[in-house]
DNA sequence: TTTTGAGTTGTTCGA
DNA sequence: GTCGAACAACTCAAA
């Protein structure tokens, strides 16, 4: 059993049909050497925690291998290789080498509640808008999930195919592995799932499910997230939320280019700007907006940014500083504990405009407004700007002198965005 | 084939 | 202070 974005034992179908299939196996994960290169400390210690958690529930049998994954799954000679599919471009690219070096690759379920390309209008092709795909998405349906197995009957792994990695971090990143996810999810649901509608978007309250890193490293599936919904506009907000990631993952699939390329091709024509000083004060979270640095001060602390400041950094950088999105969707790839490929690349090219569904051109975030509406009393920007804990509710959003002068003028730079979008219309 | 209505997350301006 | 209209043009989905 080759887990990769399945660090789970319950509602894994993968684990159960390698399990049904062979009376002894041998649950392996891989340290991809291409994988560890791209993530930062937090993402790394997070994984190296889950799969201590998953080699607990294993009763220690968890196998953990450095190397190419042909050569350390050969090493095993193994009858059957039992995976649950994936369909980014990479892990699709590497699963397909795998199954070319002649090894024996069994797929069994995806880490999708519908796996990307089974959603298809009428006419047989793929969905470009959201609204369509939801429907299609709910049409389609998706079995409930499965137990987790009674028994398992794993190889004893030797002392040197035990390579767990000792990566470790000093802040506080969310609590890895598949009891943590259930925990945190059952939290979820009786806590804020009833009013998820209202309060996801508030950046100052603990309003959202948190399940992303959980998803990321498929610590818990999302059917499992889905059952016992009901039709409540609470539960269907969250519903959707799960089908946009489920969206991404497909529009992604059958475009495996806009990982990083435009997915509407003439926004490559406009003008940007190159990354410079203003980059690099993004990045810090010193720009001089409260609500933006606080959230890239979230991000590198935590390894996590709420979904709607997510939002307001990624419009600040592409709309006030005029940087191509890659560059910000790099950075998010870097320190993400989240890190989805579909979902981190749409995302952005959403927020740019240049996605699927595209932001019509007005639609410019006021990044002193978003701060107004979604943290009103400044509780989010004092939690991670410390400097700014003594500045009154009614200055928090624009604090003047007692701050750094903002990098840029938001009303010129709206203006001038709008400006260089006119000059690629049409 | 043609037509029609709609499209996650907003802001500004003027009445 | 509140509220509704205006803000491109285009693509897409479905009738």
């Amino acid at each position: 059993m080759w887990f990769r974005r399945d660090l789970r034992l319950a509602d894994n179908p993968a684990l159960l049909s390698a399990i049904a299939n062979a009376d002894e196996i041998v649950p392996l994960f891989i340290l991809d050497p291409n994988l560890i290169k791209q993530a930062g400390n937090k993402r790394l210690t997070y994984l190296a925690n889950s799969l201590r958690a998953l080699n607990e529930s294993l009763g220690g049998r968890l196998h953990v291998i450095a190397g190419d994954q042909v050569e350390v799954l050969k090493s095993f000679n193994p009858l059957e290789v039992h995976i649950s599919k994936e369909y980014e471009p990479y892990g699709a690219a590497r699963d397909k080498r795998v199954l070319d070096s002649g090894i024996n690759l069994i797929e069994t379920g995806s880490p999708y509640a519908v796996a990307p390309g089974r959603v298809r209008k009428p006419d047989d092709t793929n969905y470009r808008v959201y609204t369509p795909f939801y429907k299609g998405w709910l049409a389609h349906g998706w079995r409930g999930p499965v137990a987790a197995p009674k028994e398992i009957n794993a190889v004893q792994p030797r002392k040197a195919d035990q390579q767990f990695p000792d990566w470790t971090c000093d802040f506080d990143i969310p609590k890895a592995g598949e009891v943590a996810a259930l925990e945190r999810f059952n939290w979820f649901r009786k806590n804020a799932l009833d009013s998820y509608d209202e309060m996801r978007n508030m950046a100052d309250t603990d309003g959202t499910s948190r399940m992303s890193a959980h998803l990321k490293f498929g610590e818990v599936h999302p059917r499992t997230l889905l059952q016992g919904l009901n039709n409540s506009k609470a539960h269907d907000t969250f519903r959707k939320e799960i089908a946009w990631r489920e969206f991404y993952a497909d529009v992604l699939f059958h475009n495996p280019h806009t990982i990083d390329e435009y997915y509407v091709e003439k926004f490559a024509n406009m003008r940007y700007e190159e990354p410079g000083e203003n980059f690099k004060a993004w990045c810090e979270g010193r720009t001089g907006y409260p609500f933006v640095d606080a959230a890239m001060r979230q991000l590198i602390t935590t390894g996590w940014m709420h979904n709607r400041t997510r939002m307001v950094v990624a419009s600040f950088l592409v709309k006030d500083l005029h940087i191509e999105w890659q560059y910000g969707a790099n950075f998010f790839m870097e320190l993400l504990v989240d890190y989805d490929p579909a979902s981190n690349s749409h995302g952005w090219q959403w927020t740019a405009g240049c996605g699927t569904d595209a932001s019509p051109y007005y639609r410019v975030f006021n990044p002193i407004e978003q701060g107004r509406k979604f943290d009103p009393n400044g509780d989010y920007i004092r939690k991670y700007i410390p400097e700014l804990r003594d500045v009154p509710n009614e200055l928090i959003h624009e604090p003047g002198l007692s701050y750094i002068a903002p990098i840029v003028d938001h009303k010129v730079e709206r203006v001038e965005a709008l400006a260089r979008l006119e000059e690629i219309k049409g």
